[in-house]
DNA sequence: TCTTTTTACTTGACTAGTCAACTATTGACT
DNA sequence: AGTCAATAGTTGACTAGTCAAGTAAAAAGA
């Protein structure tokens, strides 16, 4: 697949800003998409990124997760999930506790309490979901999770 | 379009999850795109909002553009704006000035320094643009282009 | 003209993303 | 056992988003 300069030179006008624009669509889009989740959450005085730790860790049930293991499975970087959990820790909705196993690693996991938000947001959190994309038809729908997997799949990443 | 609670109970099983799936699949995207975009930037020592401020300055050419008009074009609320701006002028790409005719206003304009960064970066970012969405045909981006557009309008909102 | 309201920011406080540097363990190799 | 590298996580410093409250100037109303 070795391109010439030529070829290189050619392709670089042809599809100009159609992608530069569908790009600002998506960012634009996403950034809407996470303020009105952040402020449907805000009333129970959890952010977006606390409410996602929390259902990863209700996900892992009550053998909890490392820290880093949490970070992975966030779109998110390693540092700031020590004090994110910090801040979750200190409202009392997770646990860490050293793994006896490893003990370089924190298992963290949710509490009772931490359970217990989840279970008064879950249904809002997931009618809005429904809402958000409500005016696409199912097809538009399945084809809008094909191309953003498409996009990203392209970027080398994979993540889940 | 009244429609009966059974409907609303009817309604909201059969799409379920797809479309919360299609909501997180937008939002890994968008956050993966800002991610490899601000990488692109950061050699240059400018971050992607400064970036997305110093673009809207020189769009609006030598006249300027008071803060909150600036606000308005990027994606953001308005508080942050000061302080990025703040930033910005301490590094010498913008300027400010009270506006003459309504002293409440304080007018933005780039300068030299700022255009030349953008000059140097402009390539690179355009071509990060058509690489990120590459392996979309002209069709697919379309599409995506109008699906978003979709889901925006859906919202209430229209920025630009 | 004087008060009230609105507009255009500005500041403080807190949450979060990101890079670089650091500590505590663990695992591998000698 | 003893050193060295890799792993898991933490901390510091800075950029940025977001809400609430504050200031200054302009516009509206009495």
């Amino acid at each position: 697949m070795a391109k010439t300069l030529q070829d290189e030179i050619r392709q670089s006008k042809p599809f100009s800003s159609k992608r530069e624009e569908a790009l600002l669509g998506l960012l634009r889009t996403a950034d809407l998409m996470r303020r009105v989740n952040n402020g449907l959450l805000e009333p129970f005085g959890v952010t977006g990124q606390q409410y996602n730790v929390l259902r990863i860790l209700r996900g892992a049930g009550k053998d909890g997760l490392p820290t880093l293991e949490i970070a992975d499975r966030m779109i998110e970087q390693t540092p700031g999930i020590t004090r994110l959990l910090d801040r979750i820790e200190a409202k009392g909705w997770v646990k860490r506790a050293r793994c006896p196993k490893d003990r370089r690693q924190m298992l963290c996991t949710i509490t009772a309490t931490g359970l217990a938000l989840l279970e008064r947001t879950d249904a809002p959190i997931s009618a809005l979901g429904e809402k958000a994309l409500g005016s696409l038809s199912d097809n538009q729908v399945r084809t809008l999770i094909r191309l953003l997997d498409n996009v990203r799949q392209n970027q080398g990443e994979n993540d889940d």
